[in-house]
DNA sequence: TATTGTTATACTCTATAACTATA
DNA sequence: TATAGTTATAGAGTATAACAATA
């Protein structure tokens, strides 16, 4: 059988949980949740719908007003009515949403560079195009 | 700047997103969260006791409980007594939990192999390489 | 005394269903 | 009629604190 694809999908799997625990670490520093952080990382440079935000998520509707109201809450972000649809609402992020943004991406390079830290420039190059490969840009969510 | 780690690090991070997508999809395919999945695919072929899996998963014990009662519930494990240690529980899989974790990984293959798919065998083994590469065996919680 | 595990409590995340307002 | 968003409700995941039993 194919043995030599089965070893990718056991590295792959574990390298994404190890990833996912370091971008966990980053959100509870900062307060919030893996979602919460993935919401203020896409918002970092958008404006986007209510809508949009739950497609990209792969959530529904109603799990994204709870999210938008505790960030919203916390002053993180901020709804908008849009100006091209008087039933849609946009998201952005507050001053202080940017400023956290900044932090946690930082926060997230750092935590993430024992893993990175290893590699040589070229090995580096070399997994980024990889990875960049197998990101199938067909079959994700897409934003707008 | 480090322009190419920080490459790097954004590409990891989507293809993590990415996998654990997958990871999620295939989970809720069988009524499971993606920890459940987690404990499911740890104890296919060990069992632990419950401060091991807590301490493995990054859980607090009382988390860990309560995601055991559920599994239990369901008929996918068991809580044994330690034979060495009278305070401590052991969990393991049914044998119903064990015809579930072969099935959830044949479904995480299968659903991971659109992204693994387009890579070249000689590709395949490079960034199997390279992720492996990146586990950092320091600093990740090991198994017993 | 320290460790193992459970229970009680509270909050976040998530989905489903029902609803309002706009297109 | 269909779409955008909110609210109400319920269940799962999670942590903290208090506890019982064992080491």
């Amino acid at each position: 059988m194919d043995r030599e694809g089965y070893g990718l999908v056991d590295a792959l799997v574990q390298a994404s949980f190890t990833t996912m625990a370091v971008l966990n670490k980053a959100a509870a520093d900062h307060d919030l949740s893996l979602t919460q952080l993935r919401v203020v990382g896409i918002l970092a440079d958008r404006r986007l719908r209510v809508s949009d935000l739950a497609a990209y998520l792969g959530l529904e509707k109603s799990t994204m007003s709870g999210l938008i109201d505790r960030a919203e809450k916390r002053g993180i972000l901020t709804r908008l009515p849009s100006e091209t649809d008087g039933r849609a609402v946009d998201v952005t992020l507050t001053p202080a949403g940017r400023a956290l943004a900044d932090r946690i991406h930082a926060r997230v390079r750092a935590g993430l560079s024992p893993m990175t830290g290893g590699l040589t420039a070229a090995e580096k190059t070399r997994l980024r195009g990889l990875l960049e490969k197998i990101l199938m840009p067909n079959g994700s969510p897409r934003l707008p």
